[in-house]
DNA sequence: TTAGGGTTAG
């Protein structure tokens, strides 16, 4: 036993905590540690104090500030005193404490220790410090693979899954199961590592771990994140043992991926196999019904929630909100929101784009600055969405004003996605030269997204010049999108171009690209029926066109006349009428209508946006057959009531 | 010592 003395100059409380002033400081304070300790006597004696124990103590409660006063007092630190501290800096996520510890580690020579090494990459990332994860791992000689996974960890969560690719090429040691699944979520970092991705899959099959469980859920969700649902959907297939974490991943791949009745289908057979779902399970389950506007579906999710006691969860909450109002229920959205107890941003952005896609564009500028009454500051989410609201309902001014308040009073800079929405804003309200000149005027590179919204804007407005100009620029950006190429020929289509139309058309089928067909679901009996635009094998699609076929005679005595614009072909009138009658959600309309009683009302959701003769010949039907539709298509929703539509025709 | 799935927009 030491008998400990504390040196007189050195009185606690003293320590500064600034680091800059500290550094030198702390130094001069060990070496009079040192040099008090050199004089004081080796020999045991009956008295003592152990400051370790008293740091760890502090550690473990909390008190770093007077763990850290201890620690200067303290001659051998130990490796334990140290890892606490480490975890203390990481809790109380303070940076100036964290490179005190540091430093203090470094003068009492535990720089080379890897585990103490690897607790400190761990702490840098926890407090975003990234070039200081480096830092560390540059200086051990002796890299574990603990330390290895802990800066492999660190860099894919800063943003850096480059590196960590090209760090795991050089690594001098065998990888673990840890590793991979840090080196897959690197792969994420761009669209081009896909390969890279494939190629780490067969090295994990060729070390044995096709069957681990981890692995197999890092490797679905991999998969899912580059949109290759095909192959995360045979990692689980092939996978002998599957739990709720697996089953809610591959449930997550067909929810994010555009497969919302696959994603049902999942979640139906995972409950087969009496494996229930919790909170995350739901989330996605609810994205679906959400998707597919399967409103009784979600109805019968949402009192799950409530016997299962989850309604206490927000991002439940949040998506139950988003559910009901994707479904046409906007009320009963406003329900559960209202009902919150407790509202972050995210529950906040949900009631706004809400009221956004419904066309309320005056509500959600109203929730917006309750929500900012209510201390919750807005995300750049909340601006997509107030702006996406102001868009939609040409409320031209107010987005104007909201955008100008972004840099000024939040403090949110404009990204690709705002600017898009300003384009779309302007575009949509047929200011398109002005829309043009803000993506000129851009700070930052203006993207796909920003020249698409502005192609979208000369679509309704049927401007060819510019939409030449934006389309070049696309064509360059996104090569493989065949959206952009069907809405340049839908363009010069209107404008009757056919020779620019069979060119474009030329263009797509040369690069191998195929246009999306259109989708369209809708819900009978809590039975979800998908309708393809070309799907002529289904009997339900037969009767329904042969409903349709009948309707649209009655229609035409009505006032209905086909908006025949629209069809990408030069043909005879008739030949494109006959092409606009198999529109999917025509068909959907038809199939509600056999499918449900009077008075009730009709639900469906497409995958494209509505084109204006299924727009016009919907608003017909409405008042024809007195019902209420909604159609939600890709960008908002339509509320067809006796021959008028609630977007006023402004979509 | 370390790891897997979920919220809002476009």
């Amino acid at each position: 036993m030491w008998t400990l003395q504390t040196p007189p100059s050195l009185q606690p409380p003293y320590f500064p905590l600034n680091p800059v002033a500290a550094s030198y400081s702390y130094r001069s304070i060990s070496i009079a540690f040192r040099q008090h300790y050199s004089t004081i006597s080796t020999k045991p004696t009956t008295f003592s104090h152990n400051y370790n124990d008293s740091i760890q103590s502090f550690c473990k409660k909390g008190q770093l500030k007077e763990a850290l006063q201890l620690l200067f007092h303290e001659p051998n630190p130990t490796q334990r005193t140290y890892e606490l501290l480490i975890l203390s800096c990481s809790h109380n996520h303070s940076l100036s404490h964290a490179l005190t510890v540091h430093r203090k580690l470094i003068d009492d020579g535990f720089e080379q220790d890897p585990f103490l090494a690897t607790k400190l990459i761990n702490m840098f990332s926890d407090l975003d410090s990234i070039d200081r994860v480096r830092q560390v791992f540059d200086k051990i000689s002796n890299r574990t693979i603990f330390l290895w996974n802990a800066f492999f960890r660190a860099l894919t969560l800063a943003g850096h899954g480059l590196e960590v690719l090209d760090f795991y090429r050089r690594m001098n040691i065998p990888s673990d199961r840890f590793t991979y699944t840090y080196v897959l979520k690197a792969c994420v970092a761009s669209e081009s590592l896909l390969p890279k991705g494939k190629e780490i899959h067969g090295h994990i099959l060729r070390h044995g771990y096709e069957c681990h469980l981890h692995i197999m859920t890092t490797l679905i969700d991999v998969y899912a994140r580059f949109g290759c649902v095909g192959n995360a959907s045979r990692v689980f297939r092939e996978m002998p043992e599957k739990n709720l974490v697996s089953w809610s991943a591959m449930i997550a791949c067909y929810a994010k991926n555009g497969k919302p009745l696959e994603a049902l289908e999942v979640f139906r057979e995972m409950m087969s196999y009496d494996m229930l779902p919790n909170s995350v399970t739901m989330v996605s389950v609810l994205q679906a019904c959400a998707a597919l506007a399967a409103l009784e579906q979600g109805k019968l999710l949402h009192g799950y929630i409530l016997r299962k006691g989850l309604d206490s969860i927000l991002p439940v909450l949040s998506a139950l909100v988003i559910m009901y109002a994707r479904c046409g229920a906007l009320e009963l959205g406003r329900r559960v929101f209202d009902q919150m107890s407790k509202r972050d941003v995210v529950a906040w952005n949900s009631m706004i784009s809400s009221y956004g896609i419904h066309g309320f564009g005056a509500k959600a500028i109203e929730i917006f600055r309750e929500m900012i009454r209510h201390g919750v500051s807005p995300s750049p989410i909340s601006f997509v969405s107030v702006l996406g609201a102001c868009s939609h309902a040409g409320l031209v001014a107010e987005g104007k004003q909201l955008f100008d308040s972004m840099s000024k009073e939040h403090k949110i800079y404009p990204s690709v996605e705002h600017y898009a929405c300003m384009v779309d804003l302007l575009g949509r309200a047929n200011q398109l030269e002005e829309a043009a000149t803000i993506i000129q005027d851009m700070r930052i590179e203006p993207g796909p997204k920003v020249w698409g919204s502005l192609l979208g804007s000369c679509r309704i407005h049927c401007n060819v010049e510019l939409a030449e100009r934006a389309s070049r620029r696309l064509f360059q950006l996104e090569p493989t999108n065949a959206g952009n190429y069907v809405l340049l020929a839908d363009i010069y289509a209107e404008a009757r171009m056919w020779d620019e139309v069979k060119q474009v058309r030329k263009l797509l089928e040369a690069k191998g690209l195929r246009k999306v067909s259109g989708c369209s679901w809708i819900e009978v009996k809590r039975k979800i029926y998908a309708l393809h635009s070309v799907d002529e094998i289904n009997m339900h699609i037969e009767q329904s066109h042969a409903f349709l076929l009948k309707l649209s005679t009655e229609m035409k005595q009505n006032g209905y006349v086909p908006d025949t614009r629209i069809v990408l072909y030069d043909l005879e009138e008739e030949e494109k009428e006959r092409i606009l009658l198999g529109h999917s959600e025509k068909l959907a309309v038809a199939f509600g209508l056999i499918n449900s009683s009077k008075g009730e009302t009709i639900r469906i959701s497409k995958n494209l946006r509505l084109c204006e003769d299924c727009h016009s010949f919907t608003k017909l039907i409405s008042k024809y057959t007195n019902r209420e539709i909604l159609v939600r298509d890709i960008n908002r929703f339509h509320h067809f009531r006796d021959g008028v539509c609630s977007c006023g025709d402004y979509w």
